[in-house]
DNA sequence: TGTACATCAGTGAACGCGCGTTCACTGATGTAC
DNA sequence: TGTACATCAGTGAACGCGCGTTCACTGATGTAC
């Protein structure tokens, strides 16, 4: 992810307590992970953490940012190594979902969860303008998607009467749940699952059943 | 939900924190929600509320047990409506989930959330029997849509290649989702919505194109 | 090259508050004889 | 019908602990002249 030789002494500190963070959010919540035990683990004391953010509210901020930061890094370059292969805006959506599919089954221990679905499930806990960002992260899942979906329509109009936004919309929704299921049932694959399965339903409204 | 005429005072007190506690969890999560919040709203002492609960872990189970059996309730009642309309297994299907996007299109300020999903983002919390809990419901989803999925490929074999117990847990996955997207945005239509599109997917499986 | 100052990345001690839990106790209602 | 007892549904006070936050301070590194 990051290059850990550009960062600074303060700057790797920062980023350690952001995985530490972002581990123990996903298992505990916001509110009951503890700056203490973040610091105990970085080796760090209190008045350190304090260095680096505001308050915990500030933490919270940075740990969603950077979530996004790379998500869209990693949608970024799936993308574009899909589209390398073919000039078809439908097959290079059905390459990509099948990426995304094999990069999510090859994280050792499973995607560790999803930080907006987590936020989601506590927002009253933060303030005003991190529950925008998380708006405004799913809004933009959207928009990469919906872009994706006019293109293909031009070449391939779908088979069914579907509302394109909806169904941009399900790619998040399917890799939400899927981490759920995943995470419920402690098996992995059942999110790589889910996406191979939007995928096949990508490919029944715009090709049908060939 | 529950007749109040049929509850003793204990027991109305009881209904009484786990709505209170329901609505709370799903908003700030479950170790943010206090006892001491609960027994202000429902009027009682602290001592009030242990005797109707051993300790926090007995409220999270409690409010867990709950939810299911209401969830249970509402599905047999769905697909019990559904299928006395009609005795194709696929048509029952398709109007059971119409009848489903139709209920959570119908709750005034949206659907409150997942209990199980909000305490898979937090189950280091909870001890060892609640999380059992989270996992066997999400497989007696899977088992009840699964047992409906097989009815349906002896009178329609599916037109693609599909799994179907992955095909039955994507309910749940676009459901969880749904909600999220609801939630995130602040808009309920999205979860009726997803279940709309999980509805248009099992026509194009099972009838293709029409 | 040496000195003065600024910034970086923290330390250490103290704070008050809210939390979950325990304990001994109690009035009202229900049941047995 | 009256009395004794049990159960129900709580009360009230106290506890210790962990939490987030603040404050004054500090050694190491970087920069200007």
């Amino acid at each position: 992810m990051v290059n850990v030789q550009t960062l600074t002494k303060g700057e790797q500190t920062r980023e350690r307590l952001l995985d530490l963070a972002g581990e123990a959010v996903l298992q505990k919540g916001f509110a009951s992970t503890s700056i203490e035990e973040l610091i105990a683990a970085a080796g760090i004391t209190k008045s350190g953490f304090f260095y680096h953010f505001r308050d915990k509210n500030d933490l919270a901020r940075g740990l969603l940012k950077r979530y996004l930061d790379e998500d869209q890094a990693l949608f970024q370059d799936l993308f574009a190594r899909a589209d390398a292969l073919n000039d078809d805006p439908l097959h290079g959506f059905l390459v990509f979902l099948k990426l995304l599919a094999d990069v999510l089954a090859d994280l050792p221990s499973g995607h560790p969860g999803c930080i907006v679905a987590s936020y989601c499930y506590q927002d009253q806990l933060f303030s005003r303008d991190i529950r925008e960002l998380t708006a405004e992260a799913v809004l933009s899942w959207r928009q990469r998607i919906r872009m994706r979906l006019d293109k293909i329509t031009e070449r391939h109009p779908p088979k069914i009467d579907v509302d394109l936004d909806a169904l941009a919309d399900m790619l998040s929704a399917v890799a939400d749940g899927g981490i759920i299921l995943s995470k419920a049932l402690a098996q992995p694959r059942h999110l790589p699952e889910q996406i191979m399965l939007y995928r096949s339903f990508i490919r029944l409204v715009f090709l049908g059943p060939s």
